[in-house]
DNA sequence: GAGAGTTACGTCAACGTTGACGCCAACGTT
DNA sequence: AACGTTGGCGTCAACGTTGACGTAACTCTC
């Protein structure tokens, strides 16, 4: 390497001390008109880059933050990571990304590698149980923002979509186009305290039709093979179901492949409903009936939260819970 | 913050020297067993992480790379960037990810704050004509792997895939198929050296058959939305066409749902090829046919090529053309 | 015109780690 | 017994930056 340029090269050259160099660069004020012109001349002409290493080292913050999610297969999560890298950047951030494959122990790996380049903050979609991971890294003193999921503890933020209430969404709507004979395919990755699409299904069916018959639930990995073989195993045991509430869109799109592949038609036959509204939905055949989860908005939330408990930690923080919409296509 | 464990903190607990800890954390040699588990007992108790900034700082080795492309929209890309983000991992590295939204500008900002940050190297998917500026980067230091284009340059490597071959498989595909009217749809992304499907799909045209009435090329943005106006468009030039080769499989969704809004039927009216095979393409009726992209592949190569230049700069390199494939399916 | 405040700098140390080097005891060699 | 070698450590400085503090010149106040 040719070596890099430093403050004190760029004092040099103007002929003032690193430090002013510094106060120029970082805006700090206590330099007159004349050096400050001088000094980014310098700065330009040499083409010096503050060396975030050295500068983090020192104020403990390295202007990273990390963003730790299940994975990138689901296409949910990369306009969501994208939409959160933009947000950070504004915010003068670098994002680290990670994935973890929504298994506990990478992640643990993930965050100790994070917590190692002193990120300032983590985004945390958790795999499994482990709120208890990361409120302690919270306690640790990092900022941690969880997605949909609940924990208390300082320097910790939630945000989260109302799951249950879109699931409750999904219910009423299949009910209202006369669906009778529901199901649903949930996923086998959710812990009980986070099945709330699950509870939000079961309100709806009670609460807007006492004369529905009693609902199954089965539980897949949320793919579309997933989906797939949900759906099988739904028509298996129920070949009268009418109507299905997919876990999400990929699950859906799977439940809709198997039960054309059974015969059925869908909505005719079957009715479908997804959740998430990722793009993919308003392009296959039939389009899919879906809850949409507003990405641009979680993401501002997120970030919103993050920067806050960064910049002034400490500072209590209720839960943020965000609507969701229904949005109606083919498929119901 | 609570304060971190250090190597001090470790190193009093046991009673040696710092520079004892760091010599068994990072196993230089130069102790004795018996220290050398009393150390590791106490980074196991105190909880201990190297501090990433400060051991960057000095070896000049900040254990991050960066991945720097369009951006998510395109599923193609996610999971390749999870790809190499393990890849990057197994080598004991943590990935920054940038997404440029294809403007050289970004892009520029995007390596400035990676060469900030001290990356101990770059994946770049280069937006427009941008090798001038990564070249540049390359001489003063930083390991920088292109993808899908050529430079040269020390600390410079270049991978690619064979997508001149994978054109031109796509177009004697349509003319084996029976297909004599055929169009593209190319990408308004694209600068003209990089053009290589247009050539490779025009040279397999030439290839293979003089009977065929000369193609008619147009240029989108590479979305589905593209997709669509470029077939309206192909239509409107010239109502006959009968065959397309689309930029890539988002092009060719679009370009599908366009012939059939306008009442023509895939294959059977107009077949189309598209180029990557993401996910979407074998769940879309009907299933697109696809020069496939074997992303883990250019993972692989790509981190190859990268640590390579990282552990060993100056290496003279080779670019690297990795091949293509035809997956066909019911679209043609 | 003496004291107080302000402006525009400079000096020094520290952040946590590793590179370079030095030291001492134990050992092997002649 | 004198000598070189090696293993096992410690010391010190440096990486590039910023926090804390010092200081000289200048301005304001009564």
């Amino acid at each position: 390497m040719p070596k890099e340029v430093t403050l004190r090269d760029v004092a040099t050259q103007v002929g003032v001390s690193a430090r002013t160099v510094s106060r120029v660069v970082n805006d700090e004020g206590g330099f007159s008109e004349a050096t400050r012109q001088r000094v980014l001349d310098a700065v330009e002409e040499l083409g010096y880059q503050p060396n975030m290493l050295a500068r983090g080292l020192i104020t403990r913050r390295s202007g990273t933050v990390g963003l730790v999610g299940g994975g990138m297969t689901d296409p949910f999560f990369p306009a969501l990571a994208e939409g959160i890298q933009r947000k950070a950047r504004e915010a003068g951030r670098t994002m680290f990304f990670a994935s973890t494959d929504s298994d506990p122990v990478r992640q643990a790996d993930v965050l100790k590698s994070l917590w190692s380049h002193a990120v300032d903050g983590v985004i945390v979609f958790p795999a499994l149980d482990t709120i208890h991971q990361l409120a302690g890294y919270a306690r640790r003193g990092l900022p941690v923002v969880i997605v949909d999921d609940q924990a208390d503890a300082p320097n910790l933020a939630c945000v989260s979509f109302d799951l249950e209430a879109g699931a409750a969404m999904a219910s009423r709507h299949l009910l209202d186009r006369g669906r009778r004979r529901l199901g649903m395919i949930a996923s086998s990755l959710s812990p009980p305290r986070r099945r709330n699409r699950e509870r939000g299904f079961l309100r709806g069916l009670r609460e807007s039709a006492a004369d529905a018959s009693p609902s199954e639930v089965v539980r897949v990995l949320p793919t579309v093979e997933g989906g797939e073989f949900g759906m099988g195993q739904l028509l298996d045991r129920r070949p009268s179901v009418d109507g299905v509430f997919a876990y999400n869109d990929l699950v859906a799109i799977g439940a809709m492949r198997a039960a054309k592949a059974r015969g059925r038609r869908v909505p005719d036959d079957i009715a479908v409903v997804g959740c998430d509204d990722i793009e993919m939905s308003s392009l296959v055949t039939p389009a899919l009936t879906t809850i949409r989860l507003d990405r641009p908005l979680l993401s501002e939330e997120v970030t919103k939260a993050l920067n806050e408990l960064i910049d002034d930690p400490g500072i209590p923080r209720d839960p943020v819970m965000l609507p969701v919409e229904l949005i109606a296509r083919e498929s119901t």
